[in-house]
DNA sequence: TTCATTACAGAACAAATTGTTCACTTTCAT
DNA sequence: ATGAAAGTGAACAATTTGTTCTGTAATGAA
């Protein structure tokens, strides 16, 4: 990829990011991005055919990342390890979060961090969907295996949301002890 | 109020849900709002600042009755009643939004779902923080007062999520057998 | 270094949308 | 019946969107 490219899609995901940590993802305008980036308008919509469009390509770079380490943990230690903390995959995303790589922070205690949690829980699910099928401690729950999965998902996003919204006034290894406190016991 | 009024703002109430079962909130627009209510354009303004503030309108309307209702369940029985399923609050939640007063099941299954489910989420906290106040029987586990309650209303609200986007083949006690399964053992 | 390719700038453009205003008509309550 | 309140419909300036164009500058390969 050109080096202008890559200059130009990260000035317009950093304007970006910057003006959803000011306002509402609906209120946000193209003519902002391309002000607060500083690229041509035209330049603008050769990257991304829409506002939409840049929204879901930012999700992508940001949530393609952490899924993929999350992923590789998952396959050597199982979707909670067996035993002590600290290789749990929900641990291990917390902090991967925490890094604040990209300033996904920033997204997920914005006003619109809604959106980014859907789509992060999506991926999510996906993720412990595949461990559960190996897995199969549940069965003997009388739970639809989907609804747990959404469960657990979507218990992990609210945390997240909680997290971020309260100055994230915790440590990952705290916040992986409460995840563990309301999911271990119905497994 | 005006019967004249009362017309209007359910005309425009009802193409507002109409047009969200169809499209993304973000994408309707006043115009189309006011061609399915069949109302003038000024019509609209002078009864919303803007689309937003329809939005808002519609929430308070709708959750405003859900949440009293329950508020009163609540008080006579508690959040969850002592022993037998049928008089828990959360079941007689989930029994209200199955019928449907005012078309809500298509809000909560629209593709803009997340808007109102967030509204309901804020509302429910509220309500279960006050009943948490009265119980005290968590106090004996580590786990902050806020991150409990913020875990229970998350995970209503995703069920909530997963019974509509899954055109809701359980029943509202099915969801709420399955709902005290997850947080009961918790408590 | 040269040079063809590619990306960007910047302006202009039509179309759509927003929120306001105003003169007019209809409906309501008494 | 009549004044008051509510709705109509058109017109309006101001934004916003997405496209198209010409000219300029950076890039990477030979």
């Amino acid at each position: 990829m050109d080096r202008r490219q890559q200059k130009t899609r990260k000035s317009i995901f950093n304007a970006f990011i910057l003006l959803l940590s000011q306002k509402n993802y609906n209120k946000i305008t193209v003519q902002e991005i391309i002000d607060e980036a500083n690229v041509g308008r035209s330049t603008f919509y050769e990257h991304f055919e829409t506002k939409d469009d840049l929204l879901k390509a930012l999700c992508e770079e940001l949530f393609g990342h952490i899924l993929s380490s999350a992923m590789d943990c998952t396959h050597t230690h199982g979707l909670y390890s067996n035993g002590s903390a600290p290789e749990s995959v929900f641990c291990h995303l917390l902090q991967h979060l925490q890094e604040n790589d990209n300033n996904i922070l920033a997204l997920l205690s914005c006003e619109s961090s809604d959106i980014f949690l859907r789509y992060f829980k999506d991926s999510l699910s996906q993720l412990i969907k595949t461990q559960f099928i190996t897995q199969n401690s549940h069965i003997n729950k009388n739970l639809p295996e989907d609804f747990l999965i959404n469960h657990i998902s979507g218990s992990f996003v609210e945390m997240v949301l909680w997290w971020t919204k309260g100055q994230m006034k915790h440590t990952p290894e705290e916040l992986d002890c409460y995840f563990r406190a309301v999911t271990e016991p119905i497994l």
